[in-house]
DNA sequence: CTGAAAGCGCTTACAG
DNA sequence: CTGAAAGCGCTTACAG
């Protein structure tokens, strides 16, 4: 440790208070330029870093951010998705001098229960929530919540929270638009569960696009599959046997994309020859799989550094609201022209 | 934030000193138990929880790890794994009272270049670090580091770095055996690339086990593909080619596993009928090929676990060196009795 | 535009 | 076993 170099020794050398120190530091408008420069850099020469610890206890900020995640079913393969966006969040966070800590529901929401009590303990200015169900307990917390928070892939009716995502909505449009132009009329889709706001928005997505394209809609071709892939072969399964007719199916995550296109291939359909399975997410695994996966695209990366973007405004007093994200069809493999 | 509850407050209506509280609340000695018990109910009543912060200034101390993170290729698979290790670590972590922090090597590391930086800048106690290569800038600091650190699948020689991994090589050698077992003789092992230690090791563990079963160890039959897919793939199909009598691969990831199934299905090769397979991490993944594939598995969550526990013992001065997790055969559908 | 001083919520020698 | 006091490294009114 050396003994750290703190704002003392920076003002003893350069000559000025330590007050004067810290508004060079602070970017203060009521500060000399040329003193601000000179400080900064003799503050450089030595090599001096201020202490964040002392920082937040003195001004009663925490330039500390939490990122909530549901870790629950940790073996699922969201994570490549979560992972990404809290990668992206902390760099950007960090950029603008803020922390970030990672929280858990399983260890850290239950033992305080709620969010705002979470805040409190771990001294958060903010928090970027993901994975949020309808039904958890502090969902309804967030409808009245006044602290600072973005969540994603979920939207509530209070101007104090943000929230980020993929338009869900268009996304699913976009695949089942592809479906129909590849001359689909009988496709079917497998759902989330209620529990997630997304599955709402997707289904609406689906009905969004055989309704601009004239086709009926019927109720039996849509099911749920809980966003797993065994629910999801399963489901795809029973599906077929009943409506043989279907050509294509529209699954709401790339790993029920899966699940259908190994359980359709075990009883002898031809994927995308047979029928054609378009998923949603493109994880890694999109380009894994055999044939690989047309899917709705999610820019990971640009949904974590907008949540950083949008918390740190709302921190700062300056609401942005709900920003919404492109997401992009990938054409890969497992869609193809309808044979009927 | 209604106005935080300090230890003054718990002082004061608890009839003793700042001192005394503190030393209650630090499981000190030196205090009467009684007046502990009270002063913890009193504080229990007024909802006091130690301002994080303040103790970490005052202290010196920061009761803060680090979670060192490559975050260059995030689109690799290896993420759930990471994921999971990072979650269980943090979750052990909080439970000893000790903040986590996420870095990353390409913002964080990139900005400080050495560890020993890094550590006063994120005023961390310790850290855990994954992903760290052979060729890192900052792997020879780590042979003379004085600071309590942890590395995953990787070991140094020096006393005060911890070390945890699964056994790399007991895990190859199950892998290979199993293939022995089936009656395979011509087994060749796609490998990773030379920056990773581990790729040494699984290495050692394939010619463990064909010297320990009387098999001919040749030369050529062992390639790297960098532990990527593609590469796997083009290495399979070029491998299969020159030798046509290999009737199984053993390959050092579950990602690899997955690009040689695809490639060598693509060219009519039927798995495991034709070839066995084996992966390395069992990754959700593998249950997801098709066929699902014959691995073995690393307890993630033990290696989080065990990361921080270690880490927490080094802070306190205690060494523990090396720990060493049992890796499990898992065998699902890849891998079949040899038909030669 | 700058400085002196109080204070953030704790810990820790030092006395007693 | 307990208390009074200094100090951790900053920020921020308050003067000037």
């Amino acid at each position: 440790m050396d003994k750290n170099i703190t704002i003392k020794d920076v003002a003893k050398k350069a000559g000025v208070s330590v007050s004067t120190v810290s508004r060079a530091f602070n970017n203060y408008s009521d500060i000399n330029a040329e003193t601000r420069e000179y400080i900064l850099k003799i503050a450089d020469e030595l090599g001096y870093k201020p202490n964040i610890v002392a920082k937040s206890l003195s001004s009663n900020k925490n330039f500390r951010l939490g990122m909530l995640v549901e870790d629950y079913d940790l073996t699922g393969m969201l994570n490549p998705l979560v992972f990404q966006m809290l990668m992206a969040f902390k760099n950007t966070a960090d950029k603008q001098g803020f922390e970030t800590v990672l929280l858990s529901t399983s260890s850290d929401m239950q033992k305080t229960q709620n969010l705002k009590k979470l805040y409190t303990e771990k001294q958060l200015d903010g928090a970027f929530i993901m994975g949020l169900k309808l039904t958890d307990d502090y969902y309804k917390e967030l409808s009245e919540f006044e602290l600072p928070c973005v969540l994603y892939d979920i939207h509530i009716n209070n101007p104090n929270v943000g929230c980020v995502g993929v338009d869900n909505i268009k996304g699913a449009f976009l695949a089942v638009e592809h479906l129909i132009k590849l001359g689909h009329k009988k496709i079917a889709m497998i759902n989330g569960h209620k529990d997630a706001f997304v599955s709402f928005e997707r289904l609406d997505g689906y009905l969004l696009a055989l309704n601009r394209y004239g086709i009926n809609i019927e109720q039996e071709l849509v099911v749920n599959a809980d966003f797993t892939d065994q629910g999801a072969a399963k489901t795809a399964e029973e599906l077929i046997k009943k409506h043989n007719d279907i050509t294509a199916i529209f699954c709401a995550s790339d790993l029920m994309a899966i699940g259908a296109i190994n359980a359709l291939s075990n009883i002898g359909y031809s994927i995308p020859e047979d029928i054609s399975i378009v998923g949603f997410d493109d994880l890694y695994l999109a380009q894994l799989s055999n044939p690989k996966l047309t899917t709705i695209k999610q820019d990971t990366t640009l949904i974590g550094e907008s949540a950083a973007n949008i918390l740190i405004n709302l921190i700062s007093g300056q609401r942005i609201g709900r920003v919404v994200i492109q997401p992009e069809l990938i054409v890969r493999e497992s869609t193809a022209k309808s044979s009927v």
